[in-house]
DNA sequence: TATATATTGGAACGAATGGTCAACAATAAT
DNA sequence: ATTATTGTTGACCATTCGTTCCAATATATA
């Protein structure tokens, strides 16, 4: 009974992903979010608690939505052709025209101003790529196609490691046509 | 003539910088800057004409206290040498115990709200960094530590990603032990 | 239809924001 | 010693911040 909610959470999510991605937490006001989203104050509080819980929300919202299908390929094939895929993947993200990082890593160069519950989305999916990342190597490996004397654990550091710097990278400008010839050195660096 | 200046303009931006680098741009006051620089609101826009100012020239005086020395290896020793002591500093810097990662790469996850001036600067040294990496790879070409098909430009640009890359991952804390076996997988995808 | 319950719009809150100002203090040149 | 110039002080400004509150509105159930 009560009143029906007239806005689609999913919808006012997406709104606050958006710009939460573009201008970070600390310089998103709650008037812009409330401006873009489209409902009011009091609404938005019932809903998310507060800024930070709006936040966090939206964290959630970006892994499942943006992040879960990026990383897909390596889960569904655990092998050089999931890798493969899933490097390209990084390369269409990076170089994309209007292309505002990611809101994970992001977070992270934001890590002392946000809350810690943000903090830690992002520590628990860095260290779940990482496990995924790995048994795609180790699957690589029993292929053959990466030599079996290099260790997934140390592999998988380093992959997650450049993409971060793929993603930061690719916000000037300048560099965006050189992304891809990064990727080529990396996919050396792992079948030699 | 007239009165003299009671701050040390350097001690000043020290401050200021260690403010901005932690907590970023937009997250920090001027209420805390004038606490912690230890000057007055006039003085301080007296000084740098407003926040962006003294942001812009921060990160002026932290290239040159805390980049410069960092790069100079690559410019006083052009070859494997200069690479390896630079990558050394890299991980010192990534695993330093209370590390913020760099003000630069900070500000280049915070792009869309600074000042186009800072944006500039950031550019600026970005390619600045990338000739110079391209000359010491370049050099170590020469002395045949790095094969001679390689694409210098390619190489630097894989180098510079990594380094952002390996920035931001040493702010996950866990990942701090691991900043040094990328940089080995790193020195294998130069070498072979 | 009446009632209970939920959402909505928007005014209002105190605190903090970036920034300015005029009065006062100190210095160097005349 | 006077004067011109610069630096310092602390109060003060309008604006915006995140958040709360309440009356008005809409709806499911009794």
């Amino acid at each position: 009974m009560g009143r029906t909610k007239e806005y689609d959470r999913r919808r006012v999510l997406g709104k606050a992903i958006s710009v939460f991605w573009k201008k970070g937490f600390e310089a998103t006001s709650m008037s812009e979010l409330i401006r873009t989203t489209g409902l009011n104050s009091a609404s938005l509080y019932k809903e998310f608690r507060n800024k930070e819980g709006l936040y966090e929300t939206a964290l959630d919202e970006y892994r499942e939505q943006e992040l879960e299908p990026f990383i897909r390929p390596l889960i569904d094939e655990p092998n050089m052709k999931g890798i493969n895929t899933f490097l390209k993947g990084a390369i269409k993200n990076a170089t994309n025209t209007d292309f505002t990082g990611c809101l994970m890593m992001n977070t992270l160069a934001e890590k002392e101003v946000v809350s810690t519950g943000a903090v830690k989305r992002v520590e628990k999916f860095c260290t779940r790529l990482e496990t995924i990342l790995e048994g795609a190597i180790r699957g690589a490996q029993k292929s053959g196609d990466i030599p079996p004397e290099k260790d997934p654990v140390a592999l998988a550091h380093y992959l997650l490691c450049l993409i971060q710097g793929m993603v930061l990278y690719g916000r000037v400008e300048d560099h965006k046509p050189h992304v891809e010839t990064v990727i080529d050195t990396v996919k050396q660096a792992l079948v030699k």
